[in-house]
DNA sequence: ACACAGGATGTTATCGATGCCAATAGTGTG
DNA sequence: CACACTATTGGCATCGATAACATCCTGTGT
């Protein structure tokens, strides 16, 4: 009985084979043709100095002939190295989720990383575990957590302990990093310039309290209120859809005494202003309205928004350039950042009806 | 001497622990503490019928005990499948790649696969390959092209035969299923609106000539007006940003006999609008405007847009559905798919002026 | 009661690339 | 001219899980 070795050996041909016996060559093919070991085969792929030009030639030449593609699976088994790196976000498709991946996706590449994503559907800590475990599993070397965390769970806890992560406008955790923009410093840009437009009855339409990005919107606003002695109105809250402004939007523009609107994002801005047309109310005649974020489209409504820009790719590549120096160093010690946002100023704002020149 | 093995062990102790001792535990770990053999911890995770419920409690109960945690590199090295698939999209923060990728990742998880994206910067031949052959070298089992291809380079071609390919809303290649909207009836629907509220007219601002579904929109705009005997008006052409269709925009409004136009896409028609108001014509009264995509912003701005909506979330689903089933049998006959666009009928379009009540 | 079917579990080889160490060749110095 | 030293290259074990094969054990039919 020719029985386990050979056999092995045939299983292993048919499970290659496709149908077609073709078969990827592997790096012990390269070796035999280029006429080296198959170790200075890997030592010439991955550009290891310690190789004489000639035989590099002659690897290259055999990788060129043979179509040879390193196999990924193997190459992290054996180095221990996916050089992936995960990135959890909602699913649901805000301006700046597509804005931020775009500029991870380009700083990681750069660094010679690949992406993986997982999207969550809500803000579940079980969702987000779930999105955090599924990349885990998947041996990235770091995940990007761009999703606002409201309560850290001692099971995200442990797997930012086991996975460098950094978190992207979310609370902090003991283990992360935070790459944000200064959301504070965004609602007082936003909150002054109306103030020095004369206004002094200024909303706020917020984001859902569980974000963190829109309480500190809301607190930058109220802050910047009351440091100028001037009232807090109640506070609207929406959730961050045009549609959740627009009923925030029907309300505000029945309250007589309303010149200006803080609204903390460009979409619910939209409906804000829909909702303030269709009741009559001019904007910025009547009321001024603000927003947040910059997307392609606030400079195109009418009247085109006033809006603090948030540069999310640039935050995009901040937070892989952390996470980078974190799997580098997982000792490091954590160094928070935070990218200023921009105010600017369009139509869609100007002076109180009636107010000094 | 104690010379190569142990040593080697040492090193497999070194290189694992992270500088605190610890060791993920494997599955032969599991299986010792389990008092059962690693295949069986194996069989029991990959959920094989033939284990007796006691032995798979007692591998179940020390997984659970050593937070045991299957290693994603070496099941596919040895599996020979990834339980990945790739995507390909456009670096632009479209509203459709966010809301493509975004069903994509879900069916794909629903089907237990991981999703690890590839963006490119532009449609140049070079950068797609590149973007798919990072992919294929990360071993990914199958790959959604999200881009409209013009050209199939010879490379693409040998990447789509060596890795099951859909391609959505491009063209179709000759190893590559197709997942579409059908992007002329999009347009059909459109201009059939228009023409049935009395237009005559109707222009059309396109997208670029590269991009498939563009020319698809602009076909059906032509064939619809040319089979109703209508003029055929130049094609004004945009590159899918709201700028450029407010270069359109302020090139259409100052003609004269226009009173509809057919924008390839709502962001540009927030542009063209934009425009038309600035020049004092007013939207619908004088000249009536039809998006495409139905964005989330098209009900809220002024006046709603009447858009054609493409049910983006579905076609990832679709895209991946097609996908896996031409993973499980890659000789399987290539079946297109096309999805239908609907009609969305808003406030920016309403009868010409002075027709017939 | 015995043989046999078939379920449950263990054993072995292997996936493909890399890290460490050994071996060999080539260079410079006293 | 010998010795030390370094630049190159090969050999071996290994990463962790799985497929195929071998084995053992239990229940059932005649």
């Amino acid at each position: 009985m020719a029985s386990a070795t050979p056999r092995a050996g045939k299983t292993l041909t048919e499970k290659r084979s496709g149908g077609d016996g073709a078969r990827q060559p592997g790096m012990t093919d390269v070796a035999r043709l280029a006429g080296v070991s198959a170790q200075t085969v890997s030592r010439t792929l991955a550009g290891h100095p310690n190789v004489q030009p000639k035989t590099r030639a002659k690897v290259l030449a055999a990788v060129e002939q043979l179509g040879y593609r390193k196999n990924n699976a193997a190459r992290v088994l054996s180095s221990g190295r996916s050089r992936t790196i995960g990135v959890v976000t909602l699913q649901t498709n805000f301006y700046s989720r597509a804005n931020l991946t775009c500029g991870i996706e380009t700083a990681a590449r750069e660094a010679g990383y690949s992406v993986s994503t997982a999207t969550t559907a809500s803000l579940d800590t079980a969702a987000i575990e779930d999105a955090m475990t599924r990349l885990a599993d998947q041996g990235v070397e770091g995940v990007i957590l761009a999703v606002p965390l409201v309560h850290v769970s001692p099971r995200i806890e442990q797997l930012t302990r086991s996975v460098p992560t950094i978190t992207v406008d979310g609370s902090r955790t003991p283990a992360t990093e935070v790459v944000a923009v200064d959301q504070s410093l965004a609602a007082r840009l936003a909150t002054r310039h109306l103030i020095e437009l004369g206004h002094e009855n200024i909303w706020h339409v917020a984001g859902p309290g569980e974000w963190l990005d829109a309480s500190s919107r809301c607190a930058g606003w109220r802050d910047t209120l009351e440091a100028e002695g001037l009232p807090v109105p109640p506070v609207l809250e929406g959730d961050w859809t045009p549609a959740s402004g627009y009923r925030n939007g029907l309300i505000l523009g029945k309250i007589p005494d309303v010149t200006a609107v803080f609204v903390a994002s460009d979409e619910m801005a939209f409906g804000v202003i829909r909702a303030l047309h269709e009741l009559g109310r001019k904007v910025p005649e009547d009321i001024s309205v603000v927003g947040v974020d910059d997307i392609d489209l606030a400079e195109y409504c009418s009247p085109s928004l006033t809006t603090v820009a948030q540069p999310f790719a640039e935050m995009g590549a901040l937070a892989v350039a952390h996470l980078m120096r974190h799997v580098a160093d997982p000792d490091a010690a954590p160094a928070p950042a935070s990218v200023e946002p921009k105010l600017i100023v369009r139509a869609s704002t100007g002076r109180v009806r009636g107010a000094a020149g």
